[in-house]
This record gives C-alpha cells, sequence and structure tokens, in this order.
DNA sequence: AAGGCGGGGCC
DNA sequence: GGCCCAGCCTT
C-alpha cells in the first residue's frame, strides 16, 4: 500500500508541468533529456522554446545542428542537444519519423539510458518500467534503509528492483511521476519534510532519525583549476570569433580567442607570450580594457576567466585567417558557452 | 570502474 | 563554499 500513498500524495501535491499535459512521445523525450541533472525550474522555458522551435521530431531532425544548439545555449551538457539531433534523424531514418514503442528500441536511441527509455516507456506508452534516478535512489534509500551506493553496479540493481516492486500493478505513467515528485518536493536533498510526511511511521531513516545518512555518499570528483584568457579584438562594428574543437569541454561552441595558461597570468606577462606576439605582429593594437575576472564553475573544473579588450582598426581584423569574423549583430547565430554569452551581454 | 561533461539553486 | 539535480558516453 506504499505505492498507494505515494500516488495519493502525488494526488495533492504535484505541480503543474507542461509535459505531464501530453503523451507524446516526442515532447516526452525532449523534456526527459533537458531534465538530466538540472531542476525543472531551469527546463520550463528552454522546453517551451524548443517545442514552439520543432513541433515534431521530423522538425528537429531536419534542423541545422547550430540552431539545436542554440536553442540550447546555457543549458549545459550540449552533448544532450548533439545526441538529441542524431536520435531524431535516425528515428526519421529507421522508424520513418514514428518514435518507437518498446523499452529495447527507445534504449538504442543516441543520449538514451535505461532511465530514460524507462521514462519515456511508462509516461508515453504506460509500459511497466521502473524509472530510476536521483530523487528515486533518495526516497527508496531512505525509506528502506538501503546502505548501498547508488552508483555502483550492485547498488543500480538493489534500487531497480525495489522500484519495480512498490510499483506493483500501479499505473506506471502515474507511479513513476508519483515518486519522483515526491523526492523533488517532499524527500529533498537537504532539510526533507518529514514532518507533514505521510510515510513517517514507514520510513527507516525517520524512525533512526538518519534522513542525511541516505542515499549513501558518492565518491567526490576532483576539481582541476584552469586559466583562460579571452581575446575581445573588435572594430567599430566587428569582432572575432572562433569555434571549440570536438575534445574538451565546450565542444563545438563559438568562443573569443582564447590563451590558455597554466596559472594565473598578469596582463603584462600575458602581454609577452609569443602566440600574443605573432598574432598582432602587424598590427597596430591598443588595449582598450582589461574587464572581468571571474571564476565560472563546472561539475569538475573552476576555470579563472580574464576577458581582455582590444580595439583594432577595421582592415586589421581581415588578417586574421582561420578566425571568424562576426558582425555584433548576429552573434545569435552562434552557440556559445555561458561565460561568452554573458560578457557579450553585459556590453 | 572511473572520468568527462554545465549551469543553476539552495543552504 | 559545498552539495545536488528527471544521466549518459567514453575509455
Amino acid at each position: 500500500m506504499l505505492n498507494r500513498e505515494i500516488i495519493n500524495w502525488y494526488e495533492f501535491n504535484k505541480r503543474d508541468l507542461p509535459w505531464r499535459n501530453t503523451t507524446d512521445p516526442y515532447k516526452i523525450w525532449i523534456s526527459e533529456i533537458m531534465l538530466q541533472q538540472t531542476q525543472v525550474v531551469t527546463v520550463v522555458d528552454y522546453y517551451y522554446r524548443f517545442i514552439n522551435r520543432f513541433p515534431t521530431i521530423k522538425d528537429l531532425a531536419f534542423a541545422d545542428e547550430n540552431e539545436v544548439l542554440n536553442l540550447w545555449q546555457g543549458l549545459g551538457y550540449y552533448s544532450r542537444a548533439r545526441n538529441l539531433h542524431q536520435a531524431a534523424k535516425s528515428v526519421v531514418a529507421d522508424y520513418n519519423g514514428v518514435f518507437p514503442d518498446s523499452f529495447e528500441e527507445i534504449l538504442k536511441l543516441k543520449g538514451i539510458g535505461v532511465y530514460t527509455a524507462s521514462a519515456i516507456a511508462a509516461f508515453a506508452f504506460h509500459l511497466p518500467h521502473a524509472a530510476v534516478d536521483g530523487n528515486v535512489n533518495r526516497v527508496l534509500s531512505r525509506i528502506y534503509g538501503v546502505s548501498e551506493s547508488t552508483n555502483s553496479p550492485n547498488g543500480k540493481r538493489v534500487f531497480q528492483s525495489l522500484a519495480e516492486e512498490l510499483m506493483s500493478d500501479a499505473p506506471p505513467h502515474i507511479y513513476n511521476q508519483a515518486i519522483i515528485e515526491f523526492g523533488a518536493l517532499q524527500c529533498t536533498p537537504k532539510n526533507p519534510s518529514c514532518d507533514s510526511c505521510p510515510l513517517q511511521v514507514q520510513c527507516f531513516a525517520y524512525i533512526n532519525k538518519q534522513q542525511d545518512a541516505f542515499p549513501v555518499k558518492k565518491k567526490k570528483v576532483k576539481i582541476t583549476d584552469r586559466y583562460f584568457y579571452y581575446l575581445f579584438i573588435y572594430s567599430d562594428d566587428q569582432f572575432l570569433l572562433q569555434q571549440r574543437g570536438d575534445r574538451d569541454i565546450w565542444r563545438k561552441l563559438f568562443e573569443f580567442p582564447l590563451i590558455e595558461a597554466n596559472n594565473k597570468l598578469e596582463l603584462v606577462d600575458l602581454i609577452k607570450t609569443k602566440e600574443w606576439l605573432s598574432v598582432f605582429k602587424d598590427s597596430k593594437l591598443e588595449i582598450t580594457n582589461h574587464i572581468s575576472r571571474k571564476v565560472h564553475k563546472l561539475s569538475h573544473q573552476n576555470l579563472h576567466i580574464e576577458f581582455v579588450h582590444i580595439k583594432v582598426e577595421t582592415s586589421d581584423l581581415n588578417k586574421f585567417e582561420s578566425i571568424l569574423l562576426v558582425d555584433k549583430e548576429s552573434v545569435a547565430g552562434y552557440p556559445m558557452p555561458r561565460p561568452i554569452e554573458m560578457h557579450l551581454a553585459s556590453l
């Protein structure tokens, strides 16, 4: 009856979210990809814009990749957008544009793992798959007092099995939404609302006052420091932009010409670097200002970013071969990482 | 099994 | 400042 209590809680407490008012697997897919490691409040606006621009999977499949990335700009984890685009193409090619309706076929699509395949199978096709995400892990580990780590292979089996057992014969699309929403709103990571929780008497963590002990801690990631010096090289109406490679972070996104150093540099030292001198050998340059030191934090890197403004003659801008020359009015056509976007917006 | 990959909200 | 989030892919 535990699942009934969670579903009952859900009916009274659920949020009205746009992707809950459809059974279109395409829309549900888009929402699930956006929601990976991303909170609901962040996703909503992106979801509307994306669906509005690409109402069907064919619209997405035939789109230009830069436009897809552009709609993703600021949402992070850009591989999600590239995989989404690739998967849309393969659905059009292999399934005539009709989203596959079995768990196994859905799981084959690029960017879709066990969680997302289960979610789509349950929400769009009402198939009995338990979608186990961070919320579900937290709820189950607290209720049952599971000490297994949630990301170990054995832990995944344990939680998947517990979730399916708990679902029992409840409607999959309702049960999954309910337990996920319960984790997001009631059984939160910090300061869970145990005082108003209908599951108190059945919850191992509450009974033993160990809410903070579950789920078990995952290993910490090592954070590395990197130092980025972005050169904003501009004339009256144009500036330079280059595209990042396909290794490293922010693959294929556009940014200002970059000098990366192993540690902090002073402006004087920066000007002395060979790279710098060779680029500007024949140009008259003028460092107009030197602003905005900031630290941009990624999940595994701290980027110490400094923007250096350099005004040059329009004729000199044309000397930079292999670097894009962009009109200040057309920045919207280039998907950029957050710090670049923010800097341009602040000018 | 571990590392890479964004950005924002919250305490 | 650290933790967490509707994870997945590559090595």
